[in-house]
DNA sequence: CATGAATGAGGATTCATTCAT
DNA sequence: TATGAATGAATCCTCATTCAT
């Protein structure tokens, strides 16, 4: 019984898995262009109702494909900054991870451009913890900032910049390191120590669980 | 007969003027929701066949419309940077227009992003005037810069972002100066002539007549 | 599971014949005449997108109701000529069979006219036989034929037009049996055997379970 | 001002005429596809609004194209027919002229289909020569026919076949003669005689104007 | 829950015809 | 008369969603 119950819901998260996988994919391989809810569940190979017993409509599902990368984003970064004490570190340590992240940035950007999604404020929860370490790194001394939030303002639009440039090509891979030390350096660090900031060593990064069953897929396709 | 025939040229650019109009007016009132060409014509108050008269398809009408504000913008920066001589006048005088043009530029990048082009290069005629200033002000010592490439890239991503903030009303209008004084800072100016060159009147933009028959009264619509 | 599989392709298929029936149905009342996919599933009581859920193209679903129709005269004449061993008998059976279904002929060159298909070999299968019976009679020395397939060329367009002008009251019944008489005298038959063959019972024919699904219906509709 | 009056109606004339030609040249060259007016007048270099002042509708226009090439041939064939006296000649010498027409018939039906004429009645214009031949040649016992009717439906029949395949390639143009002498036979004439008639040399065809400047125009283009 | 047949509102597109110049 | 811009009814086709099995 609760066993039966188990398997249930297991195989209930595997086929709606399958589906925001399947959307995800049809997404990125299809551009802007119009895609079905035939396409999704085609590529799901499960029936065509089978979509409606998961997502009440086709735009929340695209919703929970966002979410879904989202979190994965934004876990395999917390993992990453929660050992850190240093603003200054913490905040290096960010921005390339944002910047490194180009590839998946470029998918998100493409996702919501075709979701529709007008109101961004989600997409930058991260651009909350570099405000967040900028606030501090300025309150302690540590950077030297008139107007923290002009500033935050300068440097999300450099990064998504970069982060699309690099992805076309425009950009070498060097221009990640680069553009974290003129950062670094807009905020009053001297260049020594910005150039130390921009070397260390990225923390491996602990993949979280769900990636594995979808992204990494996904990637190995 | 030679009448007849520029009666007729006249008619036909003034039907085609209308449903650009038309079409934009469309894509701003009502950000990515569907558009139909019953809207179009509707809103142009011509009859549906016409609009085919016109455009084979929606998608070359949202390109026409696109073509016709770059010209625009294009046309009122070239008027404005043309006497300029000094590389740092003219870069700084650019940056104050682009970021001045936030509005324009925020429906520009609504209406890219909506029509779904893709290559966006056009999008940054603009952008090529800037790199162009850059490399003549570092190769005459005005500028201190290492890799034009990538600051030219920084740049652009804080121009980008910072329009669409303001336009958001997430900064302030003071934020146009204040972005410029940090960006000719960058560039290695002193502080002083920074400021001189942010408070620099801004030309009278004399618009350009296309503008007029539009824009204008699009802006007052 | 199964039975749920079976109850759905047997609802397709019920679907499916409905719509053939129907398609064929308006080209038969409507002559020439513009034929629109809801005059079409209006007149099989379906809804208008079902139409696409079988035929991707009004073209196809004509093409499958000349499938349709072939099949069930090429059916039914078959069991009529297979127990005939005697090339003169079968053919002369061959030849009334076809006059006799001068009513669908007509239909059927309707349908062709109509649908606009080109190769109208397949409409000639029948006449494959005829030629194979004309030779198998000529090589045993039934027949006193020069050129078989000048002489199965004239054949074909008396048969042809005999058939119509019966249809359309400008002969009489009686056309039939002498026009077939007609022709086997020009095969060298004496008149006798020519009369004699003429007034053989036709055997009665088995209709095929086909056509009781559809075109028995038709006719008495 | 006689003069150009006449100069008018010339001219009249003449646009009329091309756009009959270049309605027949659409018909032909597109076979069943949709034919827009605008393609007749473009072919035919006229505005589009001209078609209106000479033809009240497409159909109109289909049928004055149909009109056009049926007095061509019944010009033509009369010419030949009109010094010959004997039935039996005149059937012959009419036969002939008919199948050599294979090539105009094919294209004459064409635009038959193509226009939805239902009433065939006006092709078979030349039938009721035919018919009128075979009657007197009854009467004055050159002919040996039972029922005059249906002789003449069967011999239709052969001759519209036989056009057909001579055009498909499907029979060598020696069926011509062939189709004649087997039909003459078929009416009583010893093989002698119908071998003769059938080698006869066809007079001259005086070739009418109009097909001077419209057919001929069109087979060597 | 899974399935896929049925549905019809919605939108794109065509083109014969009108009419002002 | 010649022209071609304007028109909108007519038609095709798509696809999200419902629902019976």
């Amino acid at each position: 019984m609760n066993l039966n119950n188990n398997n249930n819901s297991r195989k209930r998260e595997q086929t709606r898995q399958a589906l925001i996988k399947s959307t995800y994919e049809q997404v990125l391989s299809r551009g802007g262009e119009k895609i079905t809810i035939q396409d999704i569940t085609e590529a799901a190979e499960v029936g065509l109702g089978t979509f409606y017993n998961y997502f009440e409509t086709k735009q929340l599902a695209f919703e929970a494909v966002l979410q879904d990368i989202h979190d994965q984003f934004s876990d395999a970064l917390n993992v990453i900054r929660q050992p850190l004490k240093d603003p200054a570190t913490s905040f290096a340590v960010t921005l390339q991870y944002c910047l490194t992240q180009a590839e998946d940035n470029r998918d998100w950007h493409a996702l919501i451009e075709f979701c529709g999604i007008r109101d961004q404020r989600q997409l930058y929860q991260n651009a909350d913890q570099l405000l967040h370490d900028l606030q501090r790194g300025a309150k302690g001394g540590r950077f030297k900032v008139d107007d923290p939030i002009l500033t935050h303002s300068l440097i999300m639009g450099m990064l998504r910049h970069v982060s699309l440039e690099i992805r076309k090509g425009n950009l070498a891979r060097s221009a990640i390191s680069e553009t974290t030390r003129h950062i670094l350096r807009m905020l009053g660090l001297p260049d020594q120590v910005a150039k130390a900031l921009t070397q260390m060593p990225m923390p491996p990064v602990p993949v979280p669980r769900r990636i594995e069953t979808s992204l990494t897929i996904l990637a190995t396709a």
